[in-house]
DNA sequence: CACTAAAGTTAATGGTCGTAACGAAAACTA
DNA sequence: TAGTTTTCGTTACGACCATTAACTTTAGTG
C-alpha cells in the first residue's frame, strides 16, 4: 500500500502514453494508414504482439488517439478564449476560430482522422464529443453575449437547438440564435478548414486565411443582426 | 478494318467498366478500405493479379473511381440547374445545393472518398476538378444574375477570385461577389454535408436539411445585399 | 525464498498488395 | 491455312499486415 496507483500501474500507464506518442508521430508523418501495430512496435523496440497487452486491437488504439486528439483540439480552442485580460466577445470568437484552424493546419493528419477518415464508419464516443465541446461552450458563451434577443416565435429547429445546448452543458437561457450560429460557425469553419487541408484553395489560387477571416466576421455580424460586410 | 475501336479494345473497355462497377458496389457497401484488388477480383470471378492488366495498382484504380465520381457529382449538380422551363436564379441555386447534398447522402462513401479519405494525401487530378466544376459553373452563373454590381475597390482576394474564374472557364465579366459567394457556398455546403454524413447532426438531434436550407438562403440573401433572415 | 500474475517473446494463420513465370486464346501475318 | 505475336488469364511467390496461441521472462507478493 505504497500508493493507490501501484508502481506496476504507473509503469503501465507510462507505456500506454509512449504507445500513443509514437503512434501520433507516425500519424503526423504519414497519415492514419501508417499507424500499424507493427510500425508502432518497431518504433518503441517492442515486438508487435506485445501491444495487445495494452490495446485489444488496432482499431481500439486508433480510437484512443481520436479521443486524445479531440481533447487536445477542444482544450486548445477553449484556452484561446480565456485570455488575461479578457477580450470582448467578437475578439474571442475570432480567436476561437483561429485556434481551431491553426490546430487543424498544425496537425492536418489528426484533423483528417477526426473528421474524415472515420466518416460514417464509427460514430464518436461520448468522451470525444465532450472533449471538443470545451471549445464549443466558449464559442456559445461569446455568441450569447452579442446575440440580440429574438422575439421570434420558436421554430422546431430552435427547439432542437435548445435541447442540444442543454445536453452539452451550456448555461440555461441560451438564445436560439446564438446556438444556431454556434453550429453554423462550426460547420462553416469545418468546411473551410477541411478544404484548405485538402489543398483545394491552394489549387484555386485563393488565400484560405482571408476566406476564413471574412467568414467569421460574417458570423459575428449576423449575431448582431447587422448586414455582413460585402 | 471493321471499326476504329477494334473488337479487342471494345471488350477491354467493357472489362474496365465492369471492374469499376464492382468496385463502386464494394465502395458503397463498406467504404474505400473494402475496395481491394482481391475483393474486386473475387466479385468478378477473376484471380486478383488479372486486374493488374487493367490498372497498374490499387491506387490507380481508386483514382479512376475518384475521377468518375467527380464527373457524376458535377454532372448531377449541373443538370439540376438546367430545367425546362428554366427557373429563376434563386431557385436554381437552391436546386444545385440540394442536388449536391442529395448526391452526397445517396453515395456517402463516394463523397467521403472524394473529400475526406484522400485529404492531404494525393491532390486532385485536372480531370476530377473539371468534372466537379460543371456544377460550380452553373452555380456561378446563377449567382452572377442576382449579384448586385459592387463599386468596391478590388481587394487581393477579389483579384485571385477573378483569376480562378477565368481558369475554370467562367464567362468574362464575372462579379467578384458572385465568385466569392460561389466559393463560400461550396465551402459551407461541404461543411454541412460532411458533418451530416459523419452523423454529427443526428447525434446532436438537429435537422440537417433545415440547416442546409437556411444556410443556402443566407447565400442568396447575401448576393442580393439583403440581410440574412434570422 | 516460492508463488502468481503481468509483460514480453517467438511461431503460426490468414489476409492484403504486388511481381514473376507461365499457359491459353485471340489476332495478326505471310 | 499455318505460324507468330500480343493479350489475357492463371498459379506461385515474397513482403507486409492484424491477430491468436503457446511459451518465457520479469516483477511484485506472501
Amino acid at each position: 500500500m505504497t500508493e493507490n496507483p501501484s508502481r506496476r500501474e504507473r509503469v503501465r500507464q507510462q507505456t500506454i502514453k509512449e504507445i500513443k506518442e509514437r503512434s501520433f508521430e507516425l500519424l503526423d508523418a504519414g497519415g492514419v494508414t501508417d499507424v500499424s501495430i507493427a510500425s508502432v512496435g518497431k518504433a518503441m523496440g517492442m515486438s508487435p504482439p506485445a501491444l495487445y497487452r495494452y490495446f485489444p486491437s488496432r482499431e481500439a488504439l486508433l480510437e484512443a488517439l481520436v479521443v486524445d486528439a479531440y481533447a487536445d483540439l477542444g482544450s486548445t480552442t477553449a484556452a484561446a478564449a480565456r485570455t488575461e485580460p479578457p477580450l470582448d466577445a467578437p475578439a474571442r470568437i475570432a480567436r476561437i476560430a483561429q485556434a481551431w484552424r491553426r490546430w487543424a493546419l498544425t496537425h492536418p493528419r489528426r484533423y483528417a482522422m477526426l473528421f474524415s477518415d472515420r466518416s460514417a464508419t464509427a460514430q464518436d464516443t461520448p468522451e470525444g464529443v465532450a472533449g471538443v465541446n470545451q471549445g464549443m461552450l466558449q464559442l456559445l458563451a461569446a455568441l450569447q453575449e452579442i446575440a440580440e434577443p429574438t422575439p421570434h416565435t420558436t421554430t422546431p429547429l430552435d427547439e432542437s437547438l435548445v435541447r442540444w445546448g442543454q445536453a452539452i452543458g451550456a448555461p440555461p437561457g441560451m438564445s436560439p440564435l446564438a446556438l444556431r450560429l454556434g453550429v453554423l460557425c462550426w460547420s462553416r469553419l469545418h468546411g473551410l478548414v477541411s478544404l484548405e487541408i485538402s489543398g483545394a484553395f491552394a489549387a484555386m489560387g485563393l488565400d484560405a486565411a482571408q476566406l476564413a477571416a471574412t467568414e467569421m466576421q460574417t458570423v459575428i455580424d449576423t449575431a448582431r443582426h447587422a448586414c455582413p460586410t460585402h
